[in-house]
DNA sequence: ATGGCTACTCCTAGTAGA
């Protein structure tokens, strides 16, 4: 199977775009992100109609978080156990042919210090608790998404810029390293071990796409017995370019 | 030249993204 990740930044602006992907691409499973919908208004048929299955969880203008795929899914989780009822969308479990899928939007942490980064650490503390109440890293299980954190300085266009900065903090570090160290491996990684210029996302403004000044914030996490699969991961840049792009790229994995 | 954008909303200004 392959299975992809991609913060769409509005799934309705980006509908065309996706749709054209979809057919190109032909992945088995797609998690996206900031969908910016309520459900209602998801347009599950014009995916429906590329032969893809949608299961949203989304709000008015923010967050949301949906899963697309060719096989049906079981076993439906939306949002964290500890989540309110009003809760932001930013998490979504399902079962496709038999492996667990968490598709995950993290919060964005605002500027260090702020209550949106206090949120930021205490959602991932959340999550990390969630993984081992909820799940086993002896499953098949994939935990993918945007996580708003650069792992560390390989992926980081200007290091000494970003030192310290929102997504490349310590204190976020070290929650990207938690949900590794419960048992997942970044598959980027595994595959392309030293590699610097690897990005998924770039800033819309100062022609940042152009010349490669990105981040990697959007990354796939497989359980030991996926990575065992894994054949190949791409970060495919093609869709930073062109009209009206998403300001992150889709990254994909091949798990024959 | 070190900045330049995009998408949302009871839309035309303010907020958020990262």
């Amino acid at each position: 199977m392959t299975i992809a990740t991609w913060n769409v930044n509005s799934i309705r602006t980006r509908l065309p775009r996706l749709l054209a992907w979809l057919e190109r691409r032909r992945p088995d499973i797609v998690c996206l992100q900031e969908t910016k919908v309520e459900d209602e208004r998801f347009p599950v048929a014009e995916l429906g109609g590329l032969g893809y299955r949608t299961l949203a969880c989304g709000e008015k203008t923010y967050n949301g978080v949906a899963i697309l795929s060719r096989s049906p899914g079981t076993d439906i989780v939306r949002c964290l156990p500890d989540d309110g009822a009003d809760a932001q969308r930013r998490i979504l479990v399902t079962t496709i042919d038999g492996v667990r899928i968490v598709d995950v939007y993290a919060p964005n942490g605002g500027e260090l210090g702020s209550p949106r980064y206090a949120y930021k650490l205490e959602w991932y503390r959340r999550l990390r608790a969630f993984l081992a109440a909820a799940f086993d890293p002896g499953q098949d299980l994939v935990l993918c998404g945007d996580l708003n954190i650069a792992p560390d300085e390989r992926d980081v266009w200007d290091p000494e810029q970003w030192r310290g900065q929102v997504m490349c903090s310590e204190p976020e570090r070290e929650c990207f390293r938690a949900l590794v160290g419960w048992g997942l491996t970044d598959a980027l990684r595994m595959h392309q071990p030293e590699a610097g210029g690897l990005y998924t996302w770039w800033d819309y403004r100062a022609g940042a796409f152009r010349r490669n000044r990105g981040l990697r914030i959007d990354h796939i996490l497989l359980s030991p017995s996926l990575a065992k699969r894994c054949s190949a991961v791409l970060i495919d840049r093609e869709e930073r370019k062109g009209a009206r792009p998403s300001d992150h790229a889709p990254v994909i994995a091949a798990i024959p």
